[in-house]
DNA sequence: ATTCAAAGTGAGTAATCACTCATTTTTAGA
DNA sequence: TCTAAAAATGAGTGATTACTCACTTTGAAT
């Protein structure tokens, strides 16, 4: 299975899209997200998709609608039901310590991030300039992954384990630690030769230890 | 003095330009900022500068030189401040901890960051697309800053202040803690309400001593 | 085999695009 | 005040844009 199809089965209900539709959705996320939405135009998708141009406008009315039926159901498929339901299951595994629900989070969202990579780009890119994405992204992802991880979080300070600094801190360092590690080695140097194990290793002590030398 | 003479004033000689062409660029930076580089048209930018399109045409070859000719600008300013000569015996002198090296330069960055937020922003949009500003910005990121903060951190690793971890992790995980408030203050989420001095210093705090309590 | 709606087509359209160029206006030194 | 260069102009260019529509092809139920 190619991973143009492993992207579709996440996105979309595989089945009930014809072929031409489903190399016109793939030719789209492949164009758009090497050239970005504004300077794609639909004759050079139509052309990538081996279709005619009047194709893509007789299942979306514009482009903009080809771009939203992309980039909203990784939001709302996937990262709100799906992505939560699944990274709830990292939540409330109930790991013994903060090292090991850091070390299965930043897994979790690697796997994500892999598979999705072309799409997530254009929602990266995209966001800023389409404000009804903009909306569901707030609403979604900061809203529901924010609070959630904010409990974790008072969990593990009353085991003990972290220290008393304001959840919601916490949690804007830790997920700025992951998704910044996550960014750097995916997104802005994946050529870098990485040891990817050793590198969440470290990532994962600094979260905990910092930099500073201990006397 | 407005917001965007202020800008101009940190990019170009503004000396050497004539009303015109400030409004050019004024108009350029705003319209590239709201919409994005692709989504701009040269006729709409001349007629926000309140200008004929050809006088664009006159002083840039291309659109695309418009764009390079207002973000290359800014990436050499961002280094500016770490390209000072003897940097490290300056960095010596002016800050005896880490935590104070840290506390400078992220007020450093946070000054230069608000006046050029826009700027910022057609920055990191047009990055991914555009061969010549990324070339640009991986040389001066990746081989200059990064290296230059490399030799500051073996300095401090030498004094004893840092662990012993490979400079280039401690590089990396300090950037992104940086980069990572300051984007997520003023980019992200500037609508909460932050109380930046208290958040500077757990962001500090955090980067020296994590997020673990200690026994 | 017939039928019909859905899928697909591609030439065509008005609008807009980045960019040119012959011409006029402004600026500054003598 | 005169003059030459620089700055500014705006109508005009061909190319490209998103999108339309009258038409053909396809496929599944009868």
């Amino acid at each position: 299975m190619t991973e143009e199809e492993l992207m579709l089965q996440q996105l979309f209900d595989e089945d009930k899209l014809t072929e031409k539709q489903k190399k016109i959705i793939v030719a789209a996320i492949e164009t758009f997200s090497e050239k970005g939405y504004a300077a794609s135009s639909t004759s050079e998708i139509a052309k990538k998709a081996g279709v005619a141009e009047g194709t893509i406008f007789r299942h979306y009315k514009t482009k903009k609608e080809l771009l939203v039926s992309i980039v909203a159901p990784l939001m709302t498929k996937f990262i709100a039901p799906l992505v939560v339901k699944d990274f709830n299951k990292v939540l409330y595994r109930e790991f013994e310590t903060v090292e090991e629900f850091l070390r299965a989070t930043i897994e979790n969202r690697r796997d994500l991030l892999i598979r999705m990579l072309p799409v997530v780009k254009i929602m990266l890119q995209e966001i800023p300039f389409q404000p009804e994405l903009r909306e569901q992204f707030f609403e979604l992802v900061v809203e529901n992954i924010f609070k959630r991880v904010e409990k974790v979080i008072i969990g593990y300070q009353e085991k003990g384990q972290l220290i008393d600094m304001p959840p919601k801190s916490i949690a804007r360092l830790t997920i700025t630690n992951i998704l910044g590690f996550l960014l750097s080695r995916y997104v802005l140097f994946p050529n870098l030769d990485w040891d990817d194990e050793l590198e969440i290793e470290r990532t994962i002590h600094f979260i905990m230890h910092g930099l500073g030398k201990k006397d």
